[in-house]
DNA sequence: CGGATCGTTGACAGGTATCAATGCTGGTGG
DNA sequence: CCACCAGCATTGATACCTGTCAACGATCCG
């Protein structure tokens, strides 16, 4: 549980109309009018890797705009393991679950130095009471999380362990442009995958090994035509099964 | 792909006003003016078991409410294989997609007989407008999908295959106050728990010698105690380490 | 009475968890 | 500046679990 510090709050949200990102965040297809019925002070926070933005079962009255980095959403089980069930980006909304009422479902940990708008409830449900441009934000947000959630199941949970890494890398790698990606620890990935830390570790190592990943600690890069292939090859492996 | 049958079909929404399961739909605290506002017909379907309701990509202007019955969200994979990421119940809704206009994210099929009312998007979206009653509801059933999604990621996907089945019981027979709940067949075990027909099959049969679990075909009776007992035993079998 | 469908069971191989040891790296304090 | 330590990654050996392939049984239906 890494410090966080609050760079800016402001009552209001003027500054959001030139918000650099707006475009891809909640408030993007508001109106001049829209913006002067938010009063509440909206702050921004900076949050180091591994700090904690909210805890599972938290009731607070804020949710989050992920304006950079990377958020995971990590549900801890009566056992002591944990699992994660989502990652949230930039223009992704954090703690959506606030606007009910209701505790968080997850804890949200930053994974990497991670930059977003704290805004409280009570705004969301002003406008949503005069505008009904919000609502549409919001719906999508919520769709946005349910298809993730799809692919958690379907892409993540299902084939064999090294079939799910590929996929993983894949995932990651097409949320940056550059090529390069932020490379999870062994651990992440076992929560991620519902694999053990011993799995991940040793078919990342002969992902490096074959040539398939490279990576400078969390700093990593695929070869994505031979990670597709690899994808390919185990699924067609077995005789040709139509199942 | 069994027939389904359109019960009624009236302009407006004059007996929703007076539906028998009205306090638990999404209409629940619409007032009088509310539903005055409701001008296309929703019509009421019953499906018999098997049956679709919408296919996966299928792009249509409605939303369901389930009246009773059960239905399970099917996601299909490129390679023929499928999983079941979902399962729906009365109060709940189906295919909340179609409101933000895009594609049903998985084809919905009816466990059981089932039977559902066909709400147009349209409908919704003047609701919306009028009024913030129903934006409260959709919200909440938002969240309900991602709740579910969660234990689905949480409690389905990890541990080994016995504890899967277990808690799938135990989820089963939560719905049922009576006690006794629908069994699905192996292969929908098999697709809700990314565990193969076989085991699925090998673990119910292991039950039944057992008897923990009770049933006479598609209808099932669990020992809740044991069943709670085996979950508890495989966690903590072995010597007492945290994780 | 077949025939189709689904459930059950067996044998076996391969994959993954588990336990344990070692290597690697960055940070800390002397 | 260096030695040490803590945390993470890697690797190995092994047992267990589960997928796979195959056969057989049960039930329903025409």
């Amino acid at each position: 549980m890494k410090p966080s510090s609050i760079k800016h709050a402001w009552a209001g949200a003027e500054k959001c109309q030139h918000c650099s990102i707006k475009e891809s965040v909640l408030f993007a297809d508001l109106t001049q009018d829209d913006f002067h019925l938010l009063h509440l002070p909206i702050s921004e926070i900076d949050l180091k890797t591994d700090s904690v933005l909210y805890e599972q079962t938290d009731i607070n009255n804020f949710v989050y705009t992920i304006r950079s980095g990377c958020i995971k959403l990590v549900h801890h089980l009566a056992n002591g393991s944990y699992r994660i069930v989502g990652l949230l980006r930039q223009g992704d909304l954090a703690g959506i679950e606030a606007l009910n009422g209701s505790a968080y479902l997850q804890q949200a940990v930053a994974m990497q130095d991670t930059s977003v708008c704290k805004i409280p409830v009570k705004n969301i449900h002003q406008l949503n009471h005069k505008s009904s441009h919000l609502c549409k934000q919001l719906m999508a947000r919520w769709q946005k999380g349910q298809s993730q959630s799809d692919i958690w199941l379907t892409d993540f949970t299902t084939g064999n362990a090294k079939q799910r890494v590929a996929k993983l890398l894949l995932y990651l790698a097409n949320y940056e442009s550059e090529g390069f990606f932020y490379l999870p620890s062994r651990d992440d990935i076992g929560a991620l995958l519902a694999i053990t830390t011993e799995t991940a570790s040793r078919i990342i190592a002969e992902f490096r090994r074959t040539e398939i990943l490279f990576n400078h600690r969390y700093t990593a890069k695929i070869n994505e035509v031979r990670l597709k292939h690899i994808i390919y090859m185990i699924e067609n492996d077995p005789p040709p099964s139509t199942k």
